[in-house]
DNA sequence: CTATTTACATACATTGTTGATTGTATATAA
DNA sequence: TTATATACAATCAACAATGTATGTAAATAG
C-alpha cells in the first residue's frame, strides 16, 4: 500500500502522533523507539521519519496536538466577568480538572511530561514551556484577586499577589497529586471539594459556618 | 589498582553513588550509561557492577544515600509540641525548604527524581515512593490542624482535613516550582514568605493587617 | 604459609537504535 | 499522457549499551 491522497497522508500522521503517545505513555520517552511507534501506528520506520524529522519532533507535535484543548481553560477566566471574580477562578480551576478527566489525551500527554520524560539536551526547554502557563495563570489570577478586593468579597487582609502565589502552587501540586494517583482513588473525587475550599477561604463570609 | 581494604571499598561505592548523581543529574537516568559513572567516579564498569547489579540499584541506593537528611522534616514537626500548632506546621515546612536549599546533594537527587527519570518498568515504583511522604506528612497536618482548632488558634469554621488537603498540594507545588525554577530566580527567596502566608491565611488573628 | 575470597579490570557477545539510502507506486501538474 | 514530486516501505551499516565471563592481585582467614 503505497501513495495516497493528502487527507489519507494526514491521517498517517495523526496516526503516528496518537500511537507516539500511546507508545511514550507506555514505555516513556527514552524507551519508546521509533520502530515501536511504526508498528502501534501500523506503518514503517519510513513512514515516521517522513513526518516528523526525529523522536523529540514527533513529541513535540504530540505535546501541541493534545494540549490544544487545555489553553481555553484561563480564558475562562475572564469570560465571566460579570459575576464573582473569586468564583470565576473557581470555576476555571474546575474547567481545567474536569477536561483533564474527561479527555485522555490530553491527561496522557500530562502524565508522559510530568512523569515519563527526562529534560534534558533536545527536551530540557520541555521544562520552560510546564512552567510558562503557570507564570500566565498566576498573572491572571492576581488581576483576579485584585478585582476581589475591590468588589469588597475578599478579605481585607489579604494580598492579592501572595493569594496568586498561594493559588499557583496549590494548583501545581493539586495537579500532581492528581496526575500522580491511580484513577480511582479518592483523591480525584475531592478535587473540585478542595478548590471549592481553597477558594473559600479568601472570602470574607465563612463558607458554611 | 587493585584490591583494597573494605574502608577503600567503601568510599568506592559512595564515589560510584556520588558520580551516578552527578550524572543522572546532567544527563538524565535512561542516557546515564553505567560506562559514564564509572568514567565519573574514576574506575571501571566493573567496579560499578561490583557494587551494584544495574542502574536500578544504583538509582535506588543514591536515593537513599541522598535524601536520608530529609527523613527527619516532620518529626520537627511534633518536635514543637509546646508551642502553636500552627508554628509548627509552618517551622516544619521552613525546614525543608531550607535543607534543600543547603543540602545540593538532596536537592539534585529530587530534580532527578522529579524532571530526570521516566517512572516506567524497574522505576515505576519510584512514584509511590514520591507520593508516600505526602500521605504521611498530610496525615502528621491533620493532626497539627485538629490541636490548632482545639486550641483556638485556628478559624473555627475551618476543617482540619480540608486544610491538611490544601496545605499538602500548596507544598508539593511550591517545591515543584522551586525545583523548576532556576536557581537566582524571585521564586527561591519568596519561599518562606509564601510560607507564612499560607499559614496565616488559617489563624484567627489577620496577619499583619 | 597457603588457600580462598574480595574488589576490581578487561574482553566479549548480544541486542537495540538510529538515520541514511534505495525502491516504488501513486497523485498531480503540465 | 508524461514527468515529477509525494508518501511510504524495505534494507543496511554503524554505533552504543548491556550483562556476563574471565583474569588477577591484594587482603584476609585458617
Amino acid at each position: 500500500m503505497v501513495r495516497r491522497t493528502k487527507e489519507d497522508a494526514e491521517r498517517t500522521r495523526l496516526q503516528i502522533i496518537e500511537a507516539a503517545r500511546k507508545t511514550f505513555h507506555q514505555c516513556g520517552v527514552s524507551r519508546t523507539s521509533l520502530e515501536k511507534v511504526a508498528a502501534a501506528a501500523g506503518v514503517t520506520r519510513g513512514a515516521v521519519y517522513w513526518h516528523f524529522a526525529d523522536k523529540a519532533a514527533l513529541f513535540f507535535a504530540m505535546r501541541e496536538t493534545s494540549l490544544a484543548v487545555i489553553d481555553r481553560a484561563d480564558a475562562f477566566l475572564f469570560g465571566d466577568e460579570s459575576g464573582d471574580p473569586l468564583d470565576a477562578i473557581e470555576q476555571s480551576m474546575v474547567y481545567f480538572f474536569r477536561t483533564m478527566s474527561t479527555c485522555p489525551a490530553a491527561r496522557e500527554t500530562y502524565e508522559i511530561m510530568s512523569f515519563r520524560c527526562e529534560y534534558v539536551d533536545e527536551f530540557a526547554s520541555v521544562l520552560q514551556e510546564v512552567n510558562r502557563p503557570c507564570v500566565e495563570f498566576q498573572a491572571k489570577l492576581t488581576t483576579a484577586y485584585q478585582q476581589a478586593l475591590a468588589l469588597g468579597i475578599m478579605r481585607p487582609e489579604l494580598d492579592p499577589d501572595a493569594m496568586a502565589l498561594d493559588s499557583v502552587s496549590f494548583v501545581r501540586g493539586l495537579f500532581n497529586n492528581w496526575l500522580a494517583s491511580s484513577p480511582g482513588t479518592e483523591w480525584r473525587d475531592q478535587v473540585e471539594d478542595m478548590i471549592h475550599t481553597h477558594v473559600a477561604l479568601r472570602r470574607i463570609t465563612p463558607p458554611r459556618a
